[in-house]
DNA sequence: CTGAAAGCGCTTACAG
DNA sequence: CTGAAAGCGCTTACAG
């Protein structure tokens, strides 16, 4: 059996309760004491059972995380590891420990989140995707769980979240290109069931129409998922109706498949794409992309739920972390 | 306050002992307590915390990983988020948890290891790299804490690990580069101070070794880290002394570096990686790799861990993982 | 500033 | 098959 608190009030001749205050830094413990506690607490190399210290706190100082798990994604995209190098950054300088859990889909996630809860593992979970219903955000909810979701979620009550403001970067996008003389943009946007997805095609909507340009719902498209193939066919689509000056989508790999056509049909159109994973500057030609800063979205949406969680009042609910558009070939 | 077994146990008419004997499904308990415990449970919406059980049990049915956070190659790389994923989905089957930390060097990752063991926080530790003189791995050894480790380690005394056989894949991979006709075959490997590094050097020797083919010092380099940029400048020196007709690399990224000081020179020169990272199918001409299963490595990590936490036989303390060639453009 | 005692919510050897 | 009691290793309100 490993060393308890007792052995070291034994050596120390004073009682548990002092060396139990002294791990916790309790204040009104006299300097002699704390250096005699001390000292025993080398000597028998204690170290303070962390389970022990939950239960009788009822706190386990420790996040849980959800990784959705749905797709291949997951490896060609680096946000999520990215993400949780932030919340891990952050959570260690707090000394708080994670878990995490992969969810294959959105009701093994809520299971997950439940379990987290019920068990008392956790203090507080971070969801790294919102969806339209959500359903563990309707569940935290209502437990009155803390929690914080990277990505803005529909309802925002009194939920907090980090996000980029996606709107914006997709707006400050399409005037870019527009100023570069672009009049017929095309969109290709992912499942609507993302927010992301709809603040980026209304930041694209926006941006056209405060041009007085017109928007065509022939050029937008909306595809079932993010890959390669289907922003492929989706600029199929657009150029069966007419072949646009540039095509913003709203993924890399999206952009990826556009890129592909116009190279098979000997198109020149500018392409952009977003996330600006690894991959973007590896195209022929290289692909212009939004860098969305996942870790800095980690490390805030960290810092959002443990300031909550110790009870340290933060300014917003949110926060809003700015993204780069780095500009490659595929739009010069 | 949530509920907990005494409440089950008024509402039943029961003790809270049988309580806890019905929720660990002890075997000897009659049909009929069962039924009723189970019906309290569920009026209560009792669910057992999970904290309680774990200090009771002095086992939180928990895994420690440590996670190197090194390089951007973390990134490009989805090494780590695969064999995660294969981690998360047998703990998933066991019912383990997992919780994780980034360590910035190998003292840091140190440390969380101390944290995992001192803590009690976790019932086993699974390290995602093996060094050469590994801290972790000492320690852990010395503490008799049970542990695997992904990647051969050193000394493998009693120590529990998964890998491929880096030696067969660079053996296999050398020999069908002979086989199609190449005589003069460099090699630019990363730090030795990595296992596999060693592993895959010797297997290109060998596969030389046994054609008769001469070992060239001047062809064989070992770069400092796996980045494109070493590959470039490896590749440099290897052709400083003559051009070869193949060079293996024990990266994708380095092989990238190659390709590319290859283009730059107008070289015709076959190029293999390894790894089989996302953008290698995106290299113009697209990248011959390896792919490792590194999803296969996780799972069966987690494997051998949690029987061995379970006090089941392995058959033996490893498992090897096989890997496959991917052939692409660059080798044709 | 410090101690004795009760408590956090489970488990389990012992007795029946 | 079931219960009363002690224990897992801490914390903390209460009393001094």
């Amino acid at each position: 059996m490993a060393i308890t608190i007792k052995e070291v009030a034994k050596l120390a001749k004073v009682s548990p309760s002092t060396v139990s205050r002294v791990i916790s830094k309790s204040p009104r413990i006299s300097d002699a004491t704390k250096k005699v506690v001390y000292a025993a607490m080398d000597e028998l190399k204690y170290k303070p059972n962390a389970i022990a210290r939950n239960l009788a706190n009822a706190s386990t100082k420790t996040l849980g995380l959800i990784i959705p798990n749905q797709d291949e994604n997951l490896f060609k995209n680096p946000f999520f590891i990215q993400a949780m190098r932030g919340i891990s950054i952050y959570a260690q300088k707090k000394n708080y420990k994670i878990m995490f859990n992969y969810g294959s889909n959105p009701q093994d996630e809520l299971n997950f989140v439940r379990e987290f809860v019920h068990s008392k593992w956790v203090d507080g979970v971070i969801l790294l995707t919102a969806y339209e219903n959500d359903l563990c955000i309707e569940y935290l909810n209502q437990e009155a769980f803390p929690f914080v979701v990277v990505g803005r979620p529909y309802n925002i009550h009194d939920i907090m979240w980090v996000d980029n403001d996606n709107f914006q970067a997709t707006y400050n996008l399409v005037n870019r290109l527009i100023q570069k003389g672009c009049q017929e943009i095309g969109f290709v946007g992912g499942p609507q069931k993302y927010i992301f997805s709809k603040d980026r095609l209304e930041g694209y909507k926006r941006a056209l129409e405060l041009r007085n340009l017109s928007v065509h719902p022939e050029t937008i498209i909306e595809t079932e998922d993010f890959t390669e193939t289907y922003g492929y066919e989706a600029m199929a689509k657009i150029c069966a109706h007419k072949v646009p000056h540039a095509v913003v989508t709203t993924d890399d790999l999206l952009g990826f498949g556009v890129i592909q056509y116009c190279k098979e049909h000997n198109l020149s159109v500018k392409v952009t794409g977003f996330n600006n994973i690894p991959l973007s500057v590896y195209q022929n030609p290289s692909l212009t992309s939004v860098d969305i800063k996942a870790e800095d979205l980690g490390y805030n949406a960290a810092k959002l739920l443990i300031r909550a969680l110790e009870g340290l009042e933060n300014p917003v609910n949110h926060y809003i972390v700015g993204t780069d558009l780095i500009e490659r070939e595929s739009t010069k």
